[in-house]
DNA sequence: TGAAATGTTGGGGCG
DNA sequence: ACGCCCCAACATTTC
């Protein structure tokens, strides 16, 4: 009998629970789909389903689900695609194809889980139905403080999710049957009859900017493959991480990593084990294996606190006289404030869909702080335009450096993007390779650094109820 | 996973 | 030789 795999987050073969019980038996067949959902929202006015992908994700996606295709149907798994209510190309699927079960792995935002969760009972009639662990190192019910509720404090869910066991990566399954002709004229019949379609009418490619196809893809591979090489080259990257990893000009100074994970090429489970195996300094692997940790941190806050993704984790920030004004996002947004290191990465993640980490601190810190825009202004852009942003790291990393999230650096704490272009980029390398050497310094900066920073400090006293 | 203001210290120039 | 001032260099405090 068939088995059904719906992929959501996971676009991959090796180390993945759930197309591994499919695979359980080579001689069943299976069947992968694979749905561009939008968003619908519960009868409490509460969102269900996953935030849909920005723009530069969807080009990830597509790309990376091209490739997942061709692996797929190396292991005689055809990969099919829906656009739309997720739930009535599940029910359509599962209607033509009567599966033995269906497998997925499992999301942990609230949205997600409410859908999932009311799926897998109007399923339950009909076929089995089992969700996996896979994208997590811990899921977000498995660490709980003393007191009980969640962690509120990176240091302490670190502590507590670090002594728990992280298991072997799976192997990537053998090939299993390949459908037999009435599945095959099965999903045939289902295209033609609007349930499924073809990869390129997924119109995930429909709303970016033209020349993004050209230029996301002199920076990036997508795809399986090319994820397993990246993490294969671990030594190269990780040598000297704890030091090297501020500078954003290196490129060997971070792994890259970050699209992968977001989409699941890899598990964290095999980055964790690849950085634990490589010939890098311990300090240099504690260093990695701590970044990994924040995002098992920014999933088990959302988990338990869904609101993060739009409101403050710090409720009287709701107050906080923040002061919108379109141009100035504007100039952000575009690299146009004539302060080097903001222009330079708001142009890197512009161009390639992609920012370091440190600059990313400095730029949101400039919106958030210096430009009195709100967090979630800034949050929504890069929603849009990394091919990295999840759901869970993209809002709670705002709002941790806007000084609003758990955890939070202190409001004060506002970066003078000048001081730290010197320290960390001292010659100019970054600025220049994303500003150009002619480009740079001939447009007067939008706001003066030291001023900015003292209008930001008395709007924090402000909100703070004092003069 | 800051920066600026403020405080302290110690060496050296100089009367 | 001594006190005084200046000011880097470093430490502490404050936002």
């Amino acid at each position: 009998m068939t088995s059904l795999l719906w992929l959501r987050d996971d676009l991959r073969l090796a180390d993945h629970p759930a197309l591994t019980a499919c695979c359980s038996d080579p001689d069943d067949p299976v069947v992968a789909v694979w749905i561009h959902e939008g968003r619908g929202a519960d009868g409490k006015g509460r969102p269900t389903g996953p935030r849909p992908l920005g723009a530069a994700t969807r080009w990830w996606y597509h790309h990376s689900l091209r490739e997942l295709s061709d692996r797929l149907a190396a292991i005689g798994i055809p990969l099919v695609f829906a656009r739309g209510d997720s739930g009535e190309a599940l029910q359509g699927l599962v209607d033509a194809l009567r599966p033995r079960a269906v497998h997925w792995t499992r999301r942990y935002a609230p949205a997600s889980c409410r859908l999932d969760a009311s799926l897998k009972e109007s399923l339950a009639p009909l076929t089995e139905v089992h969700s996996h662990p896979g994208s997590l190192l811990v899921e977000p019910w498995l660490t709980r403080p003393s007191g009980g509720g969640y962690y509120k404090v990176f240091t302490p869910f670190h502590r507590a999710a670090a002594e728990l066991p992280v298991g072997n990566p799976l192997p990537e399954p053998k090939a299993v049957a390949a459908p037999p002709a009435e599945v095959t004229s099965t999903l045939a019949a289902l295209r033609r009859e609007g349930v499924l379609c073809g990869l390129d009418e997924l119109g995930l490619l429909d709303d970016g900017p033209a020349w993004w196809e050209s230029t996301l893809e002199l920076h990036w591979t997508p795809g399986e493959q090319a994820a397993l090489d990246r993490l294969a080259a671990v030594d190269s990257w990780l040598a000297g991480y704890s030091d090297t990893r501020n500078l954003p000009a290196d490129p060997l100074a971070t792994s890259a990593l970050s699209p992968r994970l977001r989409c699941g090429e890899l598990s964290p489970r095999q980055a964790l084990q690849a950085v634990r195996q490589s010939t890098a300094a311990a300090a240099d692997q504690a260093a990695w294996a701590r970044q990994l940790y924040w995002r098992e941190f920014c999933w088990h806050l959302l988990h338990h606190v869904e609101e993060i993704e739009w409101s403050p984790f710090r409720p009287e920030f709701a107050d906080f006289p923040y002061e919108p004004d379109d141009e100035l996002v504007k100039a952000w947004q575009t690299g146009t404030t004539g302060i080097d290191l903001v222009d330079a990465g708001m142009r890197q993640l512009w161009q390639s869909g992609w920012m370091h980490n440190r600059v990313r601190m400095v730029t949101a810190s400039l919106l958030t702080k210096n430009l009195l825009q709100p967090w979630k202004t800034g949050e929504e852009w890069f929603w849009d335009t990394l091919v990295d942003a999840d759901e869970a790291n993209n809002p709670v990393s705002w709002q941790w450096v806007a000084g609003c999230g758990a955890d939070p650096a202190p409001y004060f704490r506002v970066f003078n993007p000048e001081l730290q272009s010197a320290r960390f980029d001292p010659d100019g390398v970054y600025v220049t390779r994303w500003l150009g050497s002619g480009t740079r310094r001939t447009v007067p900066a939008v706001i003066d650094l030291a001023a900015t920073r003292r209008q930001a400090l008395a709007a924090y006293a402000q909100m703070r109820g004092r003069p």
